[in-house]
RNA sequence: GGGGCCGUAGUUAAGUCGGUUAUAACGCUGGCCUGUCAAGCCAGAGGGCGCGGGUUCGAGUCCCGUCGGCCCCG
């Protein structure tokens, strides 16, 4: 297996650099992979990801599965060829629609078993079918499937939870193939930190390529979502890469690096995209606000994307306000922009032991700007 | 000349046999979005019913007149 992880630095903080190797090239961490659920990340070409930054990009086995199916990846040469896209990709195991879709869902010991949400078609989404359907998709990490659990659960729910999602961890690793791609252990938990250790602990034991943060930044509150890190990092190794699943704000990404987080994912730059807010240097900018209609300045005046060289925020919102393609695009790549600088902005003040100064400054401007 | 239909938020419409603060959609304004069921979701503002009379306890709803638009017959 090609997969690999160096720990260039830490700081005291806790904060880290590193190089995570895969089958498909090596990126350096702290890292955002854009969601990509259904093998595209949203109104971007490979090609515009790659400029805009992006590193690793995520897809989801939940929808390939179900539309166009595994097989015909497979076939045709499997998701990186599929797609266009050769760098690594991650797939998530569908764990997180357990979450998303449990109207439409059943958990037992075995598995999940969903009524489709695109025809309402049963079909049963198990430990090793899940692993089955990401080799086959080609994916260069692949997740276990795990029950992520809503953030009002109580302790008795968590803990039956926690060790399904254990079980089902071990029977994932058991049923990967032995040069497959790399599998990350997920930790569970709930909102008990030392369940969150607990679950750090029995992953660890038994040994996984990485180690991620599942079920948080589910409605809880935001220094709960830290203690959870924190309670769960603790007891992962410091030689093994660490994802913080589904986080999240650009707040969320720098606490989370500081916290020794290493690979972030999170819909939230390229759906709020499409919904019409924008990220800056100065905090959240709504795009379609009345305020923007002759407003000639572009989105973010310290930002060097492509949308900021030559477009103007009043340009941008009348495209959104007719509801135009270009809209979602041109603020799609934005946001990619802002959130892969970030993270490479983050790369550097570790490198250069500026860390503390780097997350002082970056609160300090949303203070200042608020 | 005769007959008929229609005028209700910015727009298009719904308003039962007259009965609380006149509905909806779109548009507009604002907010939200954290391992994508999401070009999505939530909330808000906005009209007193073409105009003038009348009947009635009560009129967008009924009657008369009038203005505007449309249609049919001469």
């Amino acid at each position: 297996m090609s997969f690999g992880f160096e720990l260039l630095k830490k700081d005291e903080a806790g904060a880290r650099l590193g190089r995570v190797t895969t089958a498909h090239g090596a990126f350096t961490t702290p890292v955002f992979m854009p969601v990509g659920t259904k093998a595209t990340v949203k109104t971007m070409t490979p090609e515009e990801l790659e400029d805009t930054g992006v590193d690793i990009i995520l897809a989801n086995t939940y929808h390939l599965y179900l539309r166009p199916g595994h097989n015909v990846i497979k076939d045709l040469g499997g998701l990186h060829s599929f797609m266009n896209w050769q760098g690594p990709i991650l797939t998530d195991s569908g764990g997180f629609q357990v979450f998303s879709l449990s109207n439409l869902r059943k958990i037992d010991e075995r598995g999940v078993t969903f009524n489709s949400h695109l025809d309402g078609a049963r079909y049963t989404l198990t430990p090793e079918n899940t692993v089955e359907v990401q080799e086959a998709l080609g994916s260069d990490i692949i997740m276990p499937l795990d029950e992520c659990a809503p953030s009002g659960a109580d302790r008795e729910y968590t803990v039956r939870s926690m060790n399904l999602t254990h079980r089902w961890a071990l029977r994932s690793k058991a049923a990967k193939r032995e040069e497959g791609p790399a599998l990350f252990g997920i930790v569970q938990g709930g909102m008990f930190a030392d369940l969150r250790r607990e679950s750090a602990a029995t992953l660890v034991e038994a040994g996984f390529d990485g180690y991620a943060i599942g079920g948080l930044s589910v409605g809880e509150e935001k220094d709960v979502m830290r203690e959870m890190t924190y309670a769960a990092v603790e007891h992962l190794p410091e030689e093994s890469p660490r994802y913080l699943m589904g986080v999240g704000t650009p707040e969320d990404l720098v606490l989370g690096v500081e916290a020794g987080i290493d690979m972030f994912d999170c819909v939230m730059p390229t759906r709020n995209a499409r919904n019409g807010t924008l990220f800056t240097s100065g905090g959240k900018l709504v795009i379609k606000n009345s305020r923007f209609e002759r407003d000639p300045e572009p989105v973010d005046p310290e930002c060097a994307c492509y949308t900021c060289s030559n477009y103007s925020r009043a340009y941008l919102r009348h495209l959104f306000m007719a509801g135009e393609i270009l809209a979602m695009r041109l603020n799609t790549l934005h946001n990619l922009y802002y959130y892969t600088a970030l993270m490479k902005d983050m790369q550097r003040a570790v490198r250069e032991d500026a860390f503390g100064d780097f997350k002082k400054s970056f609160f300090g401007r949303l203070a200042a700007l608020a």
